[in-house]
DNA sequence: GATACAGCTATGAATGTTGTAGCGATTGAC
DNA sequence: GTCAATCGCTACAACATTCATAGCTGTATC
């Protein structure tokens, strides 16, 4: 069913389209759980309301979750940075091109 | 280098963390051109303004073009795509597992 | 010269993000 | 038992982004 895909991935990118959302997942992806200054610090530059911010609605997401030892990804956060992950590659290989095309 | 790396995809998250970024390559994904109000109308809710920044972020980033069809993604932005196409995936079995919690 | 469509700009209001400061709660050391 | 350190998080005002609506300019067609 198209249209209730769209809707879908929709939900998903207007998620993921807020300022710094990509990068607090992006900062849990190792598996290691984070404090919330130390989040901050590893996302960096995001300040305390914007994280809170954030939290919340990736929580909601049932992204990420917060346990004992500080904030995670949930399995499903987990999946989904997984598959962001070939984004590296990408911003490498794209910041180089973008370095020639400024040499020229 | 993992500090330069980091500095990649940084640039590239800034870049797609702004509204409707990925919506407006993700609307061009399919290889169709499309005119600037087609494209508002296949992103949906963006209005000129925005599009038109948008565009212009995204034809600095060597993302997308303009040719006399329409508006294309380059090669660059046609990779990126296809590197991000797995989210598509992931939304659909994501909102399936929200809309279950949701039920309970 | 009227019509239709192209890309885009103007304006002011609403919403999102920033920077800085610091609160209340918990925990461990003295 | 109280002092300092750290936890997650909130307050507030300035600044930036996005919105909704309207409409301008240019080109091609009739």
């Amino acid at each position: 069913m198209a249209s209730k895909d769209n809707v879908s991935i929709h939900q998903l990118l207007s998620l993921l389209e807020s300022r710094y959302a990509i990068r607090v997942m992006w900062a849990l992806k190792d598996g290691h759980p984070q404090t919330f200054r130390l989040l901050q610090d590893s996302v960096g530059g995001i300040t305390p309301n914007t994280l809170n911010t954030r939290i919340k609605e990736l929580r909601e997401a049932t992204l990420m979750t917060h346990g004992s030892e500080g904030y995670t990804l949930t399995p499903a956060g987990a999946d989904l940075m997984k598959r962001m992950s070939d984004l590296q590659a990408f911003s490498v290989k794209w910041t180089n091109s973008l370095a020639k095309k400024a040499a020229k």
